[in-house]
This record gives C-alpha cells, sequence and structure tokens, in this order.
DNA sequence: GGGATTATGAAATAATAATTCCAATCTGTA
DNA sequence: TACAGATTGGAATTATTATTTCATAATCCC
C-alpha cells in the first residue's frame, strides 16, 4: 500500500475532494455524506452512520479502506481529532492560543500569538464600532471629489490598500506618502469639496499630524482611524474611530484597521453608484 | 429514583461541583478528572479512562449511576452533545454574519461581511500552516544578508508592512515597489546570500512573477506567499506557503497573510538574536 | 452478447466494550 | 476491637459494534 494515509482532517478532505469522480457509486455516496455531516462520522457507529448514508455497513468500510486506512475505525479518529481541535469554544481556543504563545515556545507560537492577536481586534471592532459614525463617514466621503488618504509607518499598509481599492471602484484618490517628498505641495491641492482619510496609531508619526492639520486648516473634511480620543487626530477629524488593535512581540495587528477600511471603501463605492442611479432615474 | 437526570452539560458540571465533597474518594477522583478532561469522556472507552483517571471501568459506571445515568453510555452522550454544540457555535456565528453581509441590508451589513472574511481566513490558516515549510522559510531569511520583499497591488500592503517591521528589527532589506521604475536593476544586485519573500495571488501581477523568475536564475532563495499550488510563484520558490483568504465583496481579506508573515519576521529576528548569542558565547 | 472484473448487499463472525457480580477492603461506630 | 455498612477492585458476563465473507448484481471490455 504506497498511498499515504491522511492524518488530519484537512488532508483527509483534500484526498476525498481530489478522487470523488473516479469512486463506485456508493463509495462517492458515503464520502459526500462524510464531508457534509463530519460530527456524524466523529460520534456516530458504523451500523448507524450507514443507515443515515443509506448504505451498507460494508460500504463503510470499504470507503475507508480505499482511503488507506485499515478500516473504520481509524478513519473515525481523524474526525474525532477534528472536533478536539475544534472543540474549545472561540474564546477559549483564543486564550489558549495566546497563553501558548506569551509562554514563548518556538515560532509556532509567534505564528499563534499573531493570530490570536487579530483575532482579539476583529472581535473587538465588531461590538464596539460607532454605527451613526460609520454612516457619516460614508457619506462625507461619497460626496468627495477626491478622496486623500493619509498614513505613514505602521499604518502605511492600510493606506495603500484603500487606495488600491478605490482605484478598483474608479473612485478618484491620492495616497500621500513620504516618498517623493512633495507632500506639503500635494496636500495644497485639496480643498473642501474633497475629503481625507488619515490613520495614525500612538506613537503618532510627526508628520502625519502636522498633514492633517494643514489640510484641515484648508476646510477639507477629515475622517480619522486613530486608537483613543487623546489622539492628536481627533481634534482635527469631522469623524474619527477609535480602533483597538492588539498587538503581539511589538507589532500591532492590522485586521480591524483593515476591516474598517475597506468597509468604508466599498460602502462609499456602493453609495455613490445608488446617487448615480437616483440621479439619473 | 427521583432525581433528574442532567441532560446538558452545564447543568451536570453543576449538579458534581455541587455533591464533589459529599462523593466517595474514587467517585470524586472520576468527577474531577471529567470535569478536567471532557474531551476525553467524550471519545474514550470506559476502559481507557478509567485507565487515564486512575481507576476501575466499574467506578466510572458508578460514578454515572450516581448521577442519575443508567449507564456509562448515557453520560457520555451528555459529554458528546456538548462538543457538538460547541463546535457549530463559533462556526455558525460567522456563517451567519456572511449570510446577513450577503444579503446585503445597508452599510453594517458590508462591515460584517469583511469582519467574517477576516475572521474565516485567520482559522484556515490557523488550521493548515505547514509548519516544517514554516520552520524552513524562517532558516532561510534568518540566514540572507538583504531580504528582497516583492509584491504589488492587492499584495503590496502586506509587503510594505513587511518592511517596515524588518526595518524595526534592524534587518537589512529592500522593498521593491514599481514606482521609481529601477526594478529590473534593484533585482539585479540579489545574489545567493541573500534571500527574497515574493508575495502574489491570482490574478498574479506580471511584474511580480517576471521579477520572481528573474530573481530566482540568479540564483537567490525564494519564499512565497501565494494561494495554490498551480501558482506560478510556485515553481521558483524554495519554500512556498498556501494561504487561502477569504474576500468579501471583491477584495480579499489580507488578515491571514498578514499574520503568516509578521510571524516569519519576528521569528527571523528572533532566530538572528539566537545565533548571535551563540556566536557571541 | 459473453466473460471477466468490479461493486454491492446481507448475514456470519470476530473483536471490543459496557456492565454486572462478588469477594476483599476500608470506614466509622459501639 | 468487633461489627455493619459502604466502597472498591478485578474478573466474568453480556452487549454492542466492527469486520469479514460470500453470494449476487452491475459494469466494463473484447
Amino acid at each position: 500500500m504506497d498511498e499515504r494515509v491522511p492524518r488530519d482532517f484537512e488532508t483527509l478532505r483534500a484526498t476525498i475532494l481530489e478522487r470523488r469522480h473516479s469512486l463506485p457509486k456508493r463509495i462517492a455516496q458515503i464520502a459526500a455524506y462524510a464531508l457534509d455531516n463530519p460530527d456524524d462520522i466523529a460520534f456516530g457507529t458504523a451500523a448507524s452512520i450507514a443507515a443515515s448514508a443509506g448504505v451498507q455497513p460494508s460500504t463503510l468500510i470499504r470507503f475507508a479502506q480505499q482511503l488507506g486506512f485499515d478500516g473504520f475505525t481509524s478513519l473515525q479518529l481523524v474526525f474525532r481529532e477534528r472536533l478536539r481541535e475544534r472543540n474549545s469554544s472561540y474564546d477559549e481556543r483564543l486564550a489558549a492560543l495566546r497563553a501558548k504563545a506569551e509562554e514563548g515556545a518556538g515560532h509556532r507560537a509567534i505564528f499563534d500569538g499573531f493570530v490570536a492577536a487579530a483575532s482579539t481586534s476583529l472581535s473587538d471592532i465588531s461590538r464596539t464600532l460607532n454605527e451613526p459614525h460609520f454612516e457619516e463617514a460614508i457619506a462625507l466621503l461619497a460626496k468627495a471629489e477626491t478622496i486623500y488618504v493619509l498614513a505613514k509607518r505602521r499604518s502605511y499598509p492600510v493606506a495603500s490598500y484603500i487606495a488600491y481599492a478605490l482605484g478598483k471602484l474608479k473612485i478618484r484618490n491620492q495616497l500621500i506618502e513620504s516618498a517623493a517628498g512633495l507632500n506639503a505641495e500635494m496636500v495644497g491641492f485639496a480643498t473642501p469639496r474633497d475629503a481625507v482619510i488619515a490613520i495614525s496609531f500612538s506613537p503618532y508619526a510627526p508628520a502625519t499630524i502636522e498633514e492633517t492639520r494643514a489640510i484641515s486648516e484648508q476646510g477639507v473634511p477629515i475622517v480619522a482611524i486613530t486608537d483613543s480620543s487623546f489622539s492628536p487626530l481627533a481634534q482635527f477629524a469631522k469623524v474619527w474611530f477609535e480602533v483597538a488593535e492588539a498587538d503581539f512581540a511589538g507589532f500591532r495587528s492590522l485586521s480591524a484597521t483593515m476591516a474598517l477600511a475597506m468597509a468604508l471603501t466599498v460602502a462609499v463605492g456602493e453609495k455613490r453608484r445608488d446617487t448615480g442611479r437616483k440621479r439619473k432615474g
């Protein structure tokens, strides 16, 4: 038997999907059932599963053997292991990840730490997002002629994704980055009919603050994404969001900020389409 | 028998805790074991559980009977039901978010959609990360003189965060972006003592592929982050990761890629510190 | 269309696991 | 210390469940 036996559920699943079309009818039937009802496989008996799937117990065993297991029992172990891994509730799983990461056991722990930080940030923002502010920000950005996107350093990746997405949605935008050294001039072009998305977290990049101040003095409305009401960005902004990103090993997760940024962008795109349609009709 | 049989896990747990002090020694022992290792009760056999807990199988059955069950089997059902419910809760919650988002009810739904996509991607990668590849990539990058970071378009935000983090960690790196139009020259400087992190997802940016090919022909080892084994990046890479990012409204979540990228970066930083310490000591 | 090969169903059998039983041991009380 | 009642250990028994086997049916290939 040269075929390797799938040890984990994901591999098993992939193997099944791959062979799906070359399997005999009844075996295919139990294969489909297994992927649709993995819990039943984990807990049932050969007879009960076979009955639910509409086949004979022996077919179930043949299925297991085709996959390289020596019987139903060893196939079932994979389905059980899957449940064990997933078993703990979401929060418990996170806590476990985080604990493991913090006791610092090896490289896998580092990875787990970043995953935990990202997940925590996402569930935080999902709970705390201020919906009126969100709507207001969308309205404000939707009517802007050009959207300026302003962020440096660790916030810059978010800005670049916003700019990419705005471009895809055919919304005129201008990313203000440090490279060219022409920021002051670029900022100077903005008018009150435009709008700005500014992103900065403590410690706030001085350039971001300075540029935000300058642009707000020109009367350009600002949507800020930052981390607290003490943020210097908050005072310049017409609408601002407080996003608490968890960090790990000194690097902030960007997942919550990214989700908010993308939602803003796509919502603005949608609002513009709707408005355009109304005007025409 | 007037005592009511606990049907769900929480009730069962409460009942056990309440009677804890009035139970005989061995029964108390198995009770403690059951609350500490509920998964083992769910999946094990009476004999295996008894052995793990250090009691006789008959004690386990007496324990079940004291609680009002008619045997071990019916007690075990409660532990299994718990796993089924727990397991579905998180996925169901996510599915609900996603469903609401997809039926498109307002702007909040857009936000929820992005949060759901990010969460899904994170839990996927957490399950499927190939650890040997991860270790291999870290080793490869840790001994590079300069790390080149290569990504365009939607992958570019990840690259820029990697470059930021590498800089913070004082690891020499070079971000290859389109802006300056000097990519070919920059790529030309790389030697086999360097290394590359290349990131690209379908549809693959032609420039990324071309530059990756060129740099691999110079013998520079490549770590690729991409989305399938059919990716053109995979063939040039020494190590590659398959990251399945969920998308929403046509925009891919970057959260899983970000987490992997940050973990790689920090792990490389850590490995370098360790190696440096060893050399000194 | 006929022979060979593969797939399927159903029941027999083997293996495994739960439960029961009884003797031994412990615990508390007079 | 002796006794009664409760608790425990370990093996025997019963039950359940997985697996094998074999006859039958379907499918493929010539």
